[in-house]
DNA sequence: GTGCATGCAAAGGCTTTGCATACCA
DNA sequence: TGGTATGCAAAGCCTTTGCATGCAC
């Protein structure tokens, strides 16, 4: 628990504006979400962070999950596969993602030329941008050499 | 049942070839989803077919539903919102969406040098693009004005 | 007639909720 | 001490599957 202390302090911050509790098992299932260092599913924080506390209960880490994103230390990801992937929001710039559908690895880009296209087209329609998701789904460079 | 022509036709090719059945149902689903003329959930096809066969039943949508997407009559679409939206593919081009995080309304759009340039990040991965998604979320010019 | 399709209901998978107990403040 | 948090299990929600009956071919 020596990294992340930044981190740590606005979930703390968060907590107590909120009335709410500064327990070990919402510090320990935020630990586990941040050193995992990727898109981690619900089921796989669960796990991961069962490997620590042997009674961790699924229901915490969907309820902690939650209070993270309200606080923007992560972000929900849906690539339509059923279950809702996490990524951590705190110091990662917004980005985009190729997705194989081989595989299933993710990889992470940023083009400002189409995140300032995306904001010619909400001038065009008036529309107010909150969030927006691009996602391009396909075969990764590493899945194309396997099959020749 | 006068419209959409081509659409039947590909449909009936489509379970010709694979030994499948022409039903009634099937092509009442096939219908409502075509007249529906945008955006569909599988519970909203289920109650408008429903309107015309009142024993149709929910499994049979969801598994036209699967079949028109295998021959390209309709495309899913994940708005992250918990459930699945169908939409017309043959004969609409691809297209990307803003959604409107108060009324829920979809406005499509489709920018070209975006799509040029996610080709170009494509290349840069040697990501081998089969399909891409781009949602962007907000408040549309309608809940704006509302609002004030 | 044969075999796929249907409709119903039950089961699945992921997520949320209810409730008694535990624990932070 | 008082009230929130937890863990468990049950319930929810959307979607899929199993099965007996029905219907296209």
């Amino acid at each position: 628990m020596k990294q992340f202390l930044k981190e740590y302090g606005i979930f703390e911050e968060y907590l107590k504006k909120n009335g709410l509790k500064l327990t070990q098992q919402r510090f320990l299932i935020l630990d586990s979400f941040l050193n995992y260092g990727s898109h981690i599913s619900a089921e796989v924080l669960f796990k991961k962070t069962r490997t620590r506390d042997a009674k961790i209960g699924f229901a915490t880490v969907y309820r902690t999950l939650k209070h993270l994103i309200k606080c923007q230390l992560a972000r929900e990801l849906d690539f339509g596969n059923g279950r809702v992937q996490y990524e951590p929001e705190y110091n990662h710039a917004h980005h985009d993602h190729l997705i194989c559908e081989n595989c299933g690895r993710y990889i992470e880009f940023l083009n400002s030329q189409i995140e300032e296209l995306q904001e010619q087209v909400c001038k065009k329609y008036r529309f107010q941008m909150r969030s927006h998701r691009m996602h391009i789904y396909g075969i990764c460079d590493q899945c194309q050499k396997k099959e020749r």
